[in-house]
DNA sequence: TCTGGGGTCCTAGGACCC
DNA sequence: TCTGGGGTCCTAGGACCC
């Protein structure tokens, strides 16, 4: 039988800005999306205070100013560099892991089984160790399958069925499950979204029991084989398999909102370049080649009152490149033809498909200075990942970006920028 | 004033082929 | 009155995830 471990962070971006900021201690906090727009990540004392996930940030300052409630930018750099950490201590507890998000590994525990104590006790040590190491808290579910386990790291959370942290699926006896399942609701399992949620309630069945005790046939035949697997996989039959390397992308999409609405060409077409370097870069760092490129621009669709305009247009292009000045050009190329006067635009995007791996790809005659791109771009990467991003750019990348998202309230690269190091003064 | 960003998979339908 | 059968590829859209 298979069996998998669940890890999941707490409140993984709002734990690790207290991480480094003592002054954070049992004050809520929470961490907002890029331009501060929304609350992504919140620590226990703000869910506590009742602020749901996901509400635009100026819809609750001024209640959470008044609740001493501390918002933070999110430093993606930080997260990364500390999710990295959680992963090499996990590593050390299974050969085979698969790094699902930033904050959530699944762990194969499959012939773990006579460890002594159960398999309980080394997930417990697993959180121990990531504590005492990291100072971060995580949640271990464990199941026979993946998306068991993931039921099973929800129950550890919420204290249902495991004790402190940990819960351990395989040692239950079935009626003690169903009781549990009873008492879960079905939009709690992994891969059940808000409207499938709906049908479901729809058809009588609300709770993980009731789904897992559904027609599968039917199921398969109002939803999709999704569903069908996912009933399968409650039911104890492993049919999602640990994915240990990570597949090269098929697409990358790079996209921002603007802190404040564009009117002007120029200025776009800064953002659009910025954003293709960023794409680029990317796609250079799984070795591959994109052989189409999508430009987006639209205007604020929270504002139906105002002028509304939007448009995407893909090219496809002569030949599959990873080089940052031709892919610029041809955003650039598109983003004139879809560009109208008169908006005021509120975010654009790029999108890189049609993705190949660089070896696999035949140069065309017409394109011989493809070798000596692939230097140059190479060069341009090393540096940009010694000294950082925009050092050297392409011009067209702009000096001033007046378009530039908000980060009010950024931290600092605590562990990723030597400026970023605290700084202890002595007494 | 202020509403994130980046992905994957599946399905249906159309175009086209033999 | 009758209107094949089977297949591939592509795209758009919808659903999900974090």
């Amino acid at each position: 039988m298979s069996v998998f471990a669940l890890v999941d962070c707490n409140n993984f971006y709002a734990s690790c800005e207290k991480l480094f900021a003592p002054r954070l201690k049992n004050r809520p906090v929470v961490v907002l999306s890029n331009n501060d727009g929304c609350v992504v990540a919140r620590s226990a004392e703000v869910k506590a205070l009742g602020i749901p996930m996901g509400v635009p940030w100026f819809k609750i300052k001024d209640d959470a100013r008044r609740h001493g409630i501390v918002a933070m930018s999110s430093n993606y750099a930080l997260y990364a560099d500390m999710s990295n950490r959680v992963v090499e201590v996990l590593s050390a507890f299974s050969p085979n892991i698969e790094v699902y998000s930033i904050d959530e590994s699944f762990l194969e525990l499959s012939g773990f089984g006579n460890l002594p104590g159960g398999l309980a006790v080394y997930g417990a040590e697993m959180r121990q160790r990531i504590a005492d190491w990291l100072g971060l808290a995580v949640c271990v579910g464990i199941a026979p399958t993946k998306t068991l386990a993931k039921l099973a790291n929800h129950c550890a959370k919420k204290n249902l069925a495991g004790a402190d942290g940990v819960c351990d699926f395989t040692p239950l006896h079935p009626d003690d499950l169903t009781q549990l399942f009873d008492r879960i609701d079905v939009g709690e399992v992994w891969g059940i979204g808000r409207k499938i949620n709906a049908r479901l309630a729809a058809m009588g069945i609300n709770t993980v029991r009731q789904l897992r005790d559904a027609d599968a046939e039917t199921l398969r035949s109002r939803f999709s084989v999704v569903v069908e697997r996912t009933v399968r996989e409650l039911r104890g039959l492993s049919c999602i398999d640990l994915q240990e390397v990570t597949p090269d992308k098929q697409q990358i999409i790079s996209s921002r909102s603007f802190g404040q609405l564009i009117h002007d060409r120029v200025d776009l077409e800064e953002a659009v370049a910025s954003y293709m370097a960023k794409a680029a870069e990317k796609l250079r760092a799984q070795d591959s080649l994109a052989g189409a490129v999508q430009v987006y621009i639209r205007t604020n669709i929270f504002k139906p009152e105002t002028p509304q305009y939007q448009r995407a247009v893909t090219v496809p292009l002569p030949d599959a490149t990873a080089d940052t000045r031709v892919l610029t050009a041809w955003a650039l190329r598109v983003l004139r033809r879809i560009y109208r006067t008169g908006y005021g635009y509120h975010k654009a995007g790029v999108m890189l498909a049609d993705i190949a791996p660089r070896l696999s790809q035949q140069y065309s005659l017409f394109n011989a200075g493809a070798p000596r791109a692939d230097a140059l771009m190479r060069v341009v990467d090393g540096i940009n990942q010694r000294y950082g991003r925009g050092l050297p750019q392409l011009a067209a990348e702009g000096i001033e970006q007046d378009w530039r998202m908000r980060r009010g309230n950024l931290s600092p690269g605590y562990t990723t920028d030597w400026r970023g190091l605290p700084k202890v003064k002595a007494q």
